[in-house]
DNA sequence: GCACGTTACTGTGTCACACACAGTATCGTC
DNA sequence: GACGATACTGTGTGTGACACAGTAACGTGC
């Protein structure tokens, strides 16, 4: 009865990481990454990622030219770099400082 | 140049927020409330939600069984209370621990 | 030297949610 | 009794997460 549906609490929770995502990977990538390398960090880290919506994210970050994006054709295996660009840097401090601000809300509320 | 599009930085810190709202709201309702006075709750404590995306989203909670609801129809103005039930309750504390846990993840990455 | 699992991606489709837009109805007040 | 604020409901539309389905190169074992 007061068990709740783990299809419900599970849609929740992805939710809840929703946006952290993007600032998770905004925040690993000042340091030039790949995309298999940092779903690894990232999961490492506690913020597990699927690669089926970790790639598609990359591309559309580096779309918004918040990423800056090279692929690495010298070493056997291609890999395609990503780096937080400066707009991106931006964007992330804007993150980090609304992250902080919910977190005070919600320890408010909670 | 390193300023990013207005237009994808809120996008972004939208994104941030969504799933911050169903937690506020769960927390929040565990005293028993209306929408339009939730929605000011919300804005007081910085976290802004348009009534568009409010009204659904407690409709929705309600369906998941994580809010219960009932008409006051005793007043003149007829208002819809909201509750947070006993799965609300769990899914909320649920809810709570994931979120300090992704604090502590953006925190190391940050 | 080739079969097989791992690494590292791309592309397409589906579904849910946020928000816009458009209503409905009641209350206070001037 | 007109008008703005209060307090909702209902119906699009677009975007993003994830599933599913590829593609291809590398390493290891036999």
């Amino acid at each position: 009865m007061s068990t709740p549906d783990e299809e419900i609490l599970a849609g929740h929770l992805q939710e809840l990481r929703r946006g952290t995502v993007v600032l998770a990977c905004l925040a690993t990538l000042q340091e030039p990454g790949y995309g298999y390398a940092l779903l690894e960090t990232l999961g490492r880290a506690g913020l597990s990622v699927e690669a089926n919506t970790l790639y598609p994210l990359l591309r559309r970050l580096e779309r918004q030219g918040l990423l800056d994006a090279e692929w690495n054709t010298e070493e056997s295996r291609p890999r395609k770099f990503y780096r937080t660009s400066a707009q991106g840097g931006v964007v992330l401090d804007a993150l980090l400082r609304d992250w902080e601000s919910l977190h005070s809300a919600v320890r408010r509320l909670g």
